[in-house]
DNA sequence: CTGAGTTTTCACGAATTACTGAAATTACGG
DNA sequence: CCGTAATTTCAGTAATTCGTGAAAACTCAG
């Protein structure tokens, strides 16, 4: 039976087909991922391939990617010798995942490129002027980084709770002593 | 004079344009990019064709793709008649203005996307469980979205600040009277 | 207005990236 | 082990994206 999608899944399929280019990932490797995504059971890859329409070959490449990213898990169901595939943890977890992924891929090589940078001695006014700018760069995105680090020991529940005060975490800082005793319940 | 690019500005150049093609953008455009960000004065796009070797019109589209981003000024120079590129404001500014391009762009339309799937009348099981699927992702989205925006609102010192508390915000809930306290100080 | 200086557009070829089918490899039940 | 089912690799082709030069369009001083 060449289970056909339904318009629903087709149209969100599509969308991330689309998402993921813009996102440095291959068409496929979305929709790929969007279908399994938003199936009830795991697949096989010829499951995907069929459904698809992509070829057998082009489903195995998109499959090993999306390993490598972690957001699929390979499962074995008994009697069956096929690998089946299942996208795991809900949408927290999956941001998460991708979150970690993105940082070690392309932060952390950002990261360490600009120490380098930042280090080396300089002659020119020019080449002060663009360290001065790398530092400030640097500075950000360690900062953005590890408070990203700490946010994700956080689980949900909590999580949520902050997100959803917004900009009135603010208001905490404001009343005196708080500070102080946020510091000293460090761990 | 050919201005031949320093070293050290050489391989920022050269990462960003790297990692450009990582985040959907052209690699030549992250290098022009680069190139405006760490200079100390602005650049015509003559400057920056001569420096990296593009030609005038590769610059020409580049510099009009980072004018949609907004990540690039243009300014005019007395007595001169070309245009002068230069990368405003700090590292902080840079990241919002990326960060709300994005949500424009991609953020915005995917949520489109999503409230229609939801909305949809569905009839069979599986698409019922893929609309829970969408809804999970729509509310993680919606609720990141949002914050970011709450954030925004916040001056950098303040944002500073609260980052480098880390996950030692989490205490402050813990405080009893408090989240009371945050929602009656809202606006 | 005119025309030199400047920027933009666009069609084309170049380069890169994506996709496929066939062949090779691996995994596993018997 | 053997044989078959399943998966992966890979070379070639298709499709897409990128970058260029030539020409068009714009701009502004005189």
């Amino acid at each position: 039976m060449p289970q056909a999608l339904s318009p629903l899944v087709r149209s969100f399929v599509a969308h991330f087909g689309e998402m993921g280019s813009r996102w440095g990932i291959n068409r496929t490797v979305g929709q790929i991922y969007a279908l399994i995504y938003v199936s009830p059971l795991s697949l096989n890859a010829d499951d995907i391939a069929e459904r698809l329409e992509f070829s057998r070959s082009n489903v195995s490449m998109g499959l090993k990617e999306l390993q490598a990213w972690r957001l699929v898990r390979l499962r074995h169901l008994p009697a069956d010798r096929r690998e089946y595939f299942e996208a795991p943890g809900d949408a927290w977890e999956v941001f998460r995942t991708l979150a970690e992924e993105r940082r070690r891929r392309e932060i952390e090589p950002t990261l360490s490129m600009l120490r380098a940078a930042i280090m080396e001695e300089v002659q020119t006014e020019a080449d002060r002027h663009a360290q001065a700018r790398m530092k400030e760069m640097y500075e950000l995105i360690e900062m953005l980084s590890s408070w990203f680090d700490d946010m994700q020991r956080l689980d949900a529940e909590t999580l949520a709770q902050l997100m959803k005060m917004g900009a009135k975490v603010q208001r905490l800082l404001e009343v005196p002593g708080l500070r102080g005793k946020a510091s000293k319940a460090e761990s």
